[in-house]
This record gives C-alpha cells, sequence and structure tokens, in this order.
DNA sequence: ATTTATTACTTCTGAATAGTAGAAACATAT
DNA sequence: ATATGTTTCTACTATTCAGAAGTAATAAAT
C-alpha cells in the first residue's frame, strides 16, 4: 500500500463527489470523459473504484431495477469521510507549492 | 504518449517550479520530502525526470563544479512552457471539480 | 600520486497503479 | 426464443513508483 492516491484515483473520487447521489459506473465514466475531454475505458474505472473501495476511500451498494429499456442494476458510489480527508489533503499540499512556485509558473512571456 | 501527468510526476514539477535556480535531483528529493512529509526514492525521483524529459515538460543541463569538499557535479533542471501549460491544464480541471463538489466534499458531520 | 570523503547520478527488481478487451448479468422489444 | 441495449464485472497487460544497491565525479588529506 502506497499511503496517497493517484492521478487517476483522484480523477474518480472527485467525480464520484460531483454527482452526489446519481454517481455508478456509466455515469462516472460520462461525467469525467465531459469535463476532461478525455475518453476512459470502463474497465479501468471498475478496477480503480474496486481499489478505492479496498482502501476505505468510497463505498457502495446495488439499486433497485429500474423501468428503463433493460441493463443490469445498477451499484452506486459514495465517498467517504476517509476519501473526503485524502482528498482535503492532496489539494492543501498542491495548493501550497502552487503559492510557493506561482511567480515561475507565469505563462507570460 | 497519455498526454497527461501522473501524481508524482505533478509533484516534481511543482517542485523543480518552486526551486527556481537550484532545482536538481538532491534539492528535489528533499524538498518533496519536507512539503509532503513522503519519503521519495532518489531512483523514482530520477526514472520521473527522465520521462519529463521525454514528454519535453522539463529540460536540464549540467552545472559547473562548486568548491564544496567533493562531489559530483549537479544536473539543474527547468520546467519547460509546456510543461506549465500541463500544469495549469490540470489545475483547472481540479478547480472545475472542486466548485462542482465542493458542497460534497464538506468534512463537517 | 594514492587514498579517502562527499555529493550526485544510475540501474535494477518487485509492488502499486493505470489501462484494455471482452464476458456476464439483466432487462425490454420483436 | 432471439435479438438488442444497458450496465457490471473479470482477467490480463502495461506503466509508474519505492527501495536498495551500486557507479561516477570531484576535492581534501595523506
Amino acid at each position: 500500500m502506497k499511503g496517497y492516491i493517484g492521478e487517476f484515483e483522484e480523477l474518480v473520487l472527485l467525480t464520484i463527489a460531483s454527482l452526489g447521489e446519481d454517481a455508478y459506473g456509466v455515469s462516472i465514466q460520462e461525467n469525467i470523459e465531459k469535463i476532461s475531454n478525455r475518453s476512459i475505458s470502463i474497465g479501468a474505472l471498475y478496477s480503480t473504484i474496486t481499489r478505492l473501495e479496498e482502501k476505505g476511500l468510497t463505498k457502495s451498494w446495488l439499486g433497485e431495477p429500474t423501468q428503463e429499456r433493460g441493463g443490469r442494476r445498477k451499484r452506486y458510489f459514495e465517498i467517504t469521510h476517509q476519501g473526503k480527508l485524502s482528498l482535503h489533503h492532496v489539494k492543501d499540499l498542491r495548493d501550497a507549492l502552487w503559492k510557493l512556485s506561482k511567480a515561475n509558473l507565469s505563462l507570460a512571456k
């Protein structure tokens, strides 16, 4: 166990949080693709979520069948308190580094 | 080529930027350990920097010998314009996601 | 000139994270 | 019952990172 979260893990956590009540596999995938303008595979998403759940950063449960065209029951995801702590932690670190290096990161010529 | 940067790559880029004129292997390592309170391996750092340089996000050159007790010449690193763009890009994405999910990430009970 | 100390860089292996391909489960429509 | 749409899940491959060990370059001490 490495103890910190990877780039994709963080992206998935943030997306789950932003989706609130409607976070399940496909909606998470679509949302990431929409906001990051990058296509991600559903398999990569599930293996990442499995890892996040093993680390205690997310939890999940099966929803009830819906009236739609078809499809298996959805598995809904939610970020845990520990997951929120992890996100705050990496954000604080990055904000601190940005503050320190702001002058050196200007895009002006 | 993946097109985006990983967690550790981002940390290294930010640290190089924050160090300005004095960014070389050992100083980068020490600074990351100091600010993130996590010990990083010098080997992982060098392989990551090699990758960043291949992607055009950093550049480097050998410094002159110094007046110290001994020791090999330092290799100095600097972030390129493209590297800055990458950092701004991931920051913008994260800021947008935080904004969207702020209410769901509160730590209050 | 040879040895020794110091600083920095490089290589290698195993583990953790990221990504791919496609099968399986479930539901509706014809 | 067969076909089709929607979602989840599994097995496999690739990339990145940690940790340990070692190599290279430089200068002081002898």
